[in-house]
Order: C-alpha cells, then sequence, then structure tokens
DNA sequence: CTGGATCCGAGGAGATACTG
DNA sequence: CAGTATCTCCTCGGATCCAG
C-alpha cells in the first residue's frame, strides 16, 4: 500500500499494474480504510465525527487516511467556505462499487471473532476437565 | 495487522473485538497476503511455486505471511517427511469461507486498473489537442 | 472545526549468507 | 527444497504543537 505510485511491480513484473488483489489492498488495506470506508457506506460524515466513531484513530492519521482515498478517487472531499469551517466526506460513485466488499469483509470479520471466541471456550472447558 | 495479539482495540475500546472490517484487514490486509490467497484459491501450493507466482516476494516475506496465516487459522501446513523436503499449503476449511471476498477484490482491482488506464488516455489526450 | 508541521520510536521489509 | 539468522534501512504511525 505504500509505493504505488513508483510501480515497482508485484506479482509480474511483465504487467503494468501488478496482481489484481494487490491493486485492492493497496487501496482498501490502510491501517484504518476499511472502517472509514464502512462508516461512509449510507451516509456522509464531517471530521469530528469519524473521530467520535473510531476512538483509537488520530488526527494526522485520520487526515492522511482520507487524503490517500481522495487521491484514489475513491472519496469525495467537499468543503464549505463558512465559519466554523465544515467539511463533508462522501463515497465517489466508483468509490460505492466497493460496497459489496466492505459488507462482505464486515460479515467475515464478525464470523471469525465468533469462530475464536468459541475456540476459546472449548479450551477452557478442558482445562477444567483436566 | 500488527499488534492483534495486545488487542488495544480499534474502533471501540468497550468491545472485545473491534469493528469488524478491521478484523478482516488485520487478517488478509497484509502486504502479500492477499496474494498468496488468491493462488491458493483453488490449488495447493508449495513453498518454491509460490516463489515463482510472486516474483517480487523474498523467501523471509514468504516464511512469515505463510505463517500469519497458519496461525490465524486460513492456511493448513502438511509437511512430508521425504528427502528433498515437500512442503504443502493449502486453504483450511475457514480459509475457504474468504473465497468471495478474495474474487471479489480481484474483479475490483481489475475494474480499478482499467479505469485509471483510461483516465491517464483522456488526460494525454487533451494534452495533444491543446 | 478541520486540519498542517515536526519530531521520534517501533517494527515492517529487503539483502545476504547459512542449514537440515 | 524449504526454510533460519542477522544486519540494516525505511516507513508507518503516535504525540505534540501550531494555524486559518
Amino acid at each position: 500500500m505504500r509505493n504505488r505510485k513508483e510501480g515497482y511491480g508485484r506479482c509480474t513484473d511483465s504487467l503494468e499494474y501488478a496482481c489484481p488483489v494487490e491493486v485492492t489492498l493497496d487501496i482498501i488495506g490502510g491501517k484504518w480504510k476499511g472502517v472509514i470506508l464502512f462508516h461512509l457506506l449510507h451516509e456522509t460524515r464531517r471530521f469530528n465525527e469519524f473521530r467520535r466513531l473510531i476512538p483509537g484513530i488520530t488526527q494526522r492519521m485520520l487526515t492522511l487516511q482520507l487524503r490517500e482515498l481522495e487521491n484514489d478517487g475513491i472519496v469525495h472531499r467537499e468543503v464549505y467556505p463558512v465559519v466554523p469551517p465544515k467539511v463533508e466526506y462522501s463515497l465517489t460513485e466508483f468509490g460505492l462499487t466497493l460496497s459489496p466488499i466492505i459488507i462482505n469483509m464486515r460479515a467475515w470479520g464478525k464470523k471469525y471473532s465468533a469462530q475464536v471466541r468459541q475456540q476459546k471456550q472449548e479450551q477452557e472447558r478442558q482445562l477444567n476437565i483436566e
């Protein structure tokens, strides 16, 4: 997700764009990109709204990730010239095509968490028996 | 994708597992995880097979990423005690449930690449006109 | 309110050499 | 063949302070 600009080739050097899977991960694979996109699925969001929705993120990271998504044509940034400043972020038409992936990832993440939790419980049960 | 073990909480500290989207990205978001999984979709693969399929990756990275996928229960590692050594990697049953996401990501990556290529061409056309 | 600028440390990632 | 081990570089990401 970093040296995309230089394009040093991932899967096969012969292709202009490396393996398509990597292309996608380059764009949504950033540390916070997934959550940001998820919160944009159905609504526009403001800067501080994100900070409340994603408590762990720092201002710096939020700005950087939003900028990258904007440069990649996934997110639209609308600045209202008012005082105090107001900025709204939304998905572009093209960004919307990511929806199925985001939703899939969310569903899978839930399933995975449940699976892990279940395995932990079984382990503990084993310990109690012994 | 790094400090998962420590679990310092991403979306909301109150939840044991942070935002589900992030959980998934933690697992498949590594630099090479996506491509590795893609090459595992329909076949088992051997170590050096991956090195041929993914020219850019180093031995070290390949080993590390495969280990992480194994520890996450996504990939199965079968060691055959023969000389010369033989190790086969395959998707676990649970890893298989990732297939739709991987395939989706591949399709989207292709679309995105096409889109970018088209935009470049339009830009060049503009330059030629002026 | 929405950021930008700067400093700093941890660990991600490459190159190379070695091994059962 | 399928990996370790080590050394290094460099980027990501956090903290803090500043600004329109």
